[in-house]
DNA sequence: CAAGTGATGTCAGTCACTGATGTCAGCGAC
DNA sequence: GTCGCTGACATCAGTGACTGACATCACTTG
């Protein structure tokens, strides 16, 4: 018998979960998060950062795989090619199980302003990630920047559109339509029929 | 005599920025702040909503400059026009004097993530605020939202590259520019020069 | 002049988070 | 085997961001 249960962690995450879709961030504290799974909030503060932060948690594994995307881009791609390769890698992180999951959490996150905000860093991290890896393929910037930006924000649609009830495509087809909207507007060529 | 000194809000801004800046964000307590002007710290929280609302003052105008542009688009433009004309709309925001106030600004925010999760989190109003105004001019989304994100996008670099040292270039020129950036990246024609 | 009104002060309270210190089961060194 | 260390936790005290309730008081308005 050991001492203490293992994935304390874990358990912490799912607890506060549950906690912040039944009853509200905000009407959740700490102490409850830690009580509910027999622990002091003292505890629960030294698994997460804060309150917020349990939500967040892995996001190393997503800015690798993005990162990961741009390293197995073809050897002389054009910006646009290297984040189209990221957000395909970006993609496996969302498959069709995972939706439930996400649905949850996305709802918790809008209903709650200083989550959006951490969301919101959380994607600027990821583009300032995104960006240095662009520059180490040999793109300068500002286009490396602007390259990450946007792979961003087409991230971030595609995502929303997936939630969203009836959808059934796959992640990646979702990113590809979206990326194919955007480059449209800049008054470029289609990626899905691309000019003769 | 009156009883009490006007200008209250602005004297409690000016005291934060000046605390904020020298002695750091989280070194400074909203007691200090109100102290400093002789006032409570019950008081500084009348005014403003917390600690990192101080420095986001009046965003409602910066928004309504951007919808403003929206507005004043030619009928029949396409969306990257819209944006575009809201792009220099906006810039009026930001003559050459007060490139001093915004590099304050600027460090103070960058110094702290609290404050980049605040200011993160107005841009994202802001893509918000100028979609629906795209959409209002007849946009459908995704084309809206992405046009709105992609115009952010460009603001955000576009006043990074303004408070560059050396920078002399006026905001929309800088605006214009890296909008032919990003145009240029996704396969799109330069609207410095246009396809004959 | 009585009855507001608005910006402020005062006070008490909750909660996020932190630092210091104590506890104790398991583990390897000897 | 037990000694000493370590890791995961508890306990406690403290700071500071914010909030709600209530008092104050110069000035305004009927």
């Amino acid at each position: 018998m050991v001492r203490w249960e293992p994935g304390t962690r874990d358990r912490l995450q799912e607890a506060a979960l549950e906690l912040y879709d039944s009853r509200g961030f905000e009407e959740t504290t700490a102490a409850d998060i830690a009580r509910a799974v027999g622990l002091t909030e003292r505890t629960f503060f030294r698994h997460f950062a804060d309150k917020r932060e349990v939500l967040f948690d892995g996001q190393e594994f997503f800015q690798a795989a993005f990162v990961s995307g741009v390293e197995k881009a073809p050897s002389g791609a054009a910006a646009i090619e290297i984040v189209t390769s990221a957000l395909e890698s970006a993609a496996a992180f969302f498959p069709a199980e995972r939706r439930d999951y996400s649905r949850l959490r996305q709802r918790i996150i809008v209903a709650n302003p200083a989550l959006q905000e951490r969301e919101l860093l959380k994607m600027a991290g990821l583009a300032r990630t995104l960006a240095a890896a662009i520059r180490g393929r040999g793109v300068p910037d500002p286009q490396a920047t602007l390259a990450a930006e946007t792979g961003v924000t087409v991230f971030g649609v595609a995502f929303l559109a997936w939630l969203e009830p009836g959808e059934e495509r796959p992640f990646f087809a979702i990113e590809t339509a979206v990326l194919d909207e955007l480059t449209a507007l800049t008054g470029g060529p289609s990626a899905a029929a691309p000019r003769a």
